[in-house]
DNA sequence: CACGATATGGAACGATCGATAAATAATATC
DNA sequence: GATATTATTTATCGATCGTTCCATATCGTG
């Protein structure tokens, strides 16, 4: 995250608010998906023109890249707090990761779903790169949460049978299906109850 | 099903196997959607001339609509079989459709994961009859789970205070997540332990 | 104020998209 | 075998794809 001062030289300042720009076409990515996506719509959504956006992020695939990295920045950061919460125990922490993935994918305001599961699913061979950089999101953010399992496993939160990355594949995998749950229409309280049955029999410790 | 024997006039006959068709068509959509997938591309992988490929299915989205048709009829049938079988308990029926879905998504002869889920997961608004579709039929298998389940509470195999619908939305949770895990290359090891954990969750009466 | 540098708007690029027209080939029926 | 009907081949359609060129606009610096 360090980011050197990039000591501007001269020129026309940048006519749009960059952040403004990609979060309108998160929104883009986030409902059509990549390919379904053109840059005309881009265009036509952001009010910015085409070669200033080429100008801004190469192409398409750069646009794309740091939309992924805004999501990230926006939503994914306060979907995953409770993972890096110290002040909650581990099953505090799932439970709170799942409550949120309940009420952020069916939040009214923004397309139905996680972004990371939906953006880029099945993509043309030419853009396997695109569904390759969503792909890693999911699996560092997978091992982000398994790391926090491990972690309650070693201070004893969890049965001593239980395997931190079944579970943490389990949760995981969990989420997932409830953001293709969104996506078909399911309510916050479809979702919690879900989310409420995953978390049951939940393998305490004692 | 019916079908009514479409009683031939005269003319030129097909030079193609209808089926044989679909088949190649079925991998080419499952593996990169409906958007990113071509005429061009059906053209080249089928052998089969795009004029007559309009002629027999009116236009993309008919051909699409006619994939998704031949998967149900071929894989769906297959996965969702233990659901349908009678002389299985309710558990094993679930059991039996889980692990199906973990050996079916992680199958190496064909794309990972279930067509139903990613073929379409996100569209251009042109093209949302096509999403229509295929959400209607996760909905229909999510209702005919959901019915098994229903029967199973009638016959007392299910704790009391067990809501079917609940369990049953929550059971295709974990398959629809289970398709995403093996798009991302999980094994069919990793699913079955992943389908393991979703049956612990499992209300058993007494 | 002149100059270099960067951004913008508008027009346009070649390529590919889904889809079709026209001519020809191959069958069933009479 | 003549005719009606359907399928195939080939070429091509207008629209849209991602991308770029070019002239102009607007800044920091000398």
């Amino acid at each position: 995250m360090t980011e050197t001062k990039a000591r501007r030289r001269a020129g026309r300042p940048r006519g749009f608010d960059t952040d403004a720009v990609l979060d309108k076409a998160v929104r883009l990515f986030w409902q059509r998906g990549y390919e379904a996506t053109s840059m005309a719509d881009l265009v036509a959504e952001t009010g910015v023109a085409a070669a200033s956006l080429y100008a801004a992020f190469d192409n398409k695939a750069g646009l794309f890249a740091a939309v992924i990295e805004r999501y990230a920045a926006t939503f994914s950061v306060h979907l995953y707090a409770p993972i890096n919460d110290p002040a909650l125990s581990t099953y505090e922490a799932v439970e709170g990761l799942l409550e949120r993935a309940a009420s952020s994918f069916s939040e009214p305001g923004t397309p139905a779903g996680c972004f990371m599961y939906s953006a880029a699913a099945a993509v043309s061979p030419a853009s396997a790169a695109i569904e390759c950089l969503l792909r890693d999101k999911r699996i560092a953010a997978e091992a982000l949460l398994i790391e926090r399992l491990q972690r309650g496993a070693a201070q004893g939160e969890l049965a001593a049978n239980t395997d931190p990355a079944v579970l943490g594949k389990f949760i995981n995998t969990v989420m997932e299906g409830m953001s293709v749950q969104a996506r078909d229409g399911a309510t916050i309280n479809e979702l919690l109850s879900i989310a409420t049955m995953a978390l049951d029999r939940w393998p305490a410790a004692i």
